[in-house]
DNA sequence: GTCCAGCATCTTGCATACAAGAATTGACCT
DNA sequence: AGGTCAATTCTTGTATGCAAGATGCTGGAC
């Protein structure tokens, strides 16, 4: 079960920053974790230098680890690279899907489409992460992959709240069958230019985000 | 200089790997680099634990670590997604550029001049460099500058490599110019597609790429 | 001669111990 | 009474020690 101490400590810990447990800016000491989780300060040590390296946590010498913020602006910033990333896996994934990878989007799709019209956003958010893996496995780019899962990890929080806002689970649902029609069609441009325009929040999106932040 | 201890370790092991002189592949005994460098283990696990994360190094359970060997796909896999962030900094480069930005792109593209027309692939390497990062930096995207100096870096050898190809400095060069036209014309699409197909590694280009690396 | 098993050794993984740098608090001076 | 400096305490950074798993070697059996 538990492949070694630091990799269940590094998923704990960060599993505890993207819900919110531990919140932006809040020092994580390193004794008080270690006997919160039993075991010793370096292993603790260890997963958070692996979460500095990540991105999600900071640490000053000397002066202990603490959560970064990554304030609005920054946030903009990540989804217009993850923006991009997504469009290129669209686009490649247009050119080289397979049969079998045909079948997983058309089911991923078909399951996003029962939590949509069910009205979950909690359920549409698990529905949504696995339609868009069906994507990145379909552009056949292992590296491509990783990154987008490291990024969309990152900003699972923030694709929370918004999915929160009125309508934009149908919304997004929506966006997803014309992206299906575009990568099953071959259309590798559609597919980049539909995917780009799905995730990136432009204009009022992004004010509604800010907001939805600035709320809690 | 040295900030502390760990930072000094992951860089110079880091360095060791990027110029070859641990080979993909090489087991990296703890105690043998704790030794070398003076300090105790911890310090080296660390260290080892960041180059993990970062992907240059993978960490077998209790079987230690070893250099990762990306293969010429997998090279060719980075390269792909490194040109599609190259080419979105590019596009927001020349919507967003200022008067400093301009100033900084022209200077790095007149160094570039001077070691191409000089012949020196080694120093056109930094000058290259330097001017990919002023458009990094010209995008005014904080996170997407991060992303991209973090990629070329993990590129770095390979494009040392590339560059040795006969006829690539001066194509590169000339490439450059027509980049830098297109940002300080503001004109984003024309600046994405040449910095896409500049950085991206197609054709002849890439068995050019797996021919070198077999060499060596 | 080859293959398998058991033991020894070596290496990693975690814990604990010790040292050095920050932060905080208290005392003294103005 | 308020501010500043110093000392103490708390926290981080590095070293060392100990236990458990992996590797390799040796010996025996087929």
């Amino acid at each position: 079960m538990s492949e070694n101490v630091v990799q269940r400590l590094r998923d704990e810990i960060e599993n505890s920053i993207i819900s919110n447990d531990f919140a932006p800016g809040a020092r994580l000491d390193e004794v008080q974790l270690a006997t919160r989780f039993g075991v010793s300060r370096t292993p603790v040590r260890e997963a958070l230098m692996q979460l500095n390296a990540i991105g999600l946590v900071e640490i000053r010498p000397r002066r202990g680890a603490v959560v970064i913020d990554p304030g609005p602006h920054r946030i903009f910033e990540m989804f217009e690279v993850m923006a991009e990333l997504e469009g290129l896996a669209g686009s490649l994934a247009a050119r080289r899907f397979t049969d079998a990878d045909r079948t997983t989007i058309l089911a991923a799709h078909a399951d996003c489409e029962r939590s949509s019209s069910a009205g979950d956003s909690d359920l549409y958010y698990y529905d949504n992460e696995r339609f868009h893996k069906a994507i990145y496995a379909a552009s056949h780019s292992g590296f491509l992959a990783e990154q987008c899962v490291a990024l969309h990890r990152r900003l699972q929080p923030y694709r929370r709240l918004q999915l929160r806002v009125r309508n934009r689970v149908a919304t997004s649902f929506a966006e997803h069958g014309a992206i299906v029609e575009a990568i099953l069609a071959g259309d590798a441009e559609r597919a980049r230019t539909l995917l780009r325009q799905h995730v990136s929040i432009q204009g009022e999106r992004f004010s509604d985000l800010v907001a939805t932040l600035a709320s809690r």
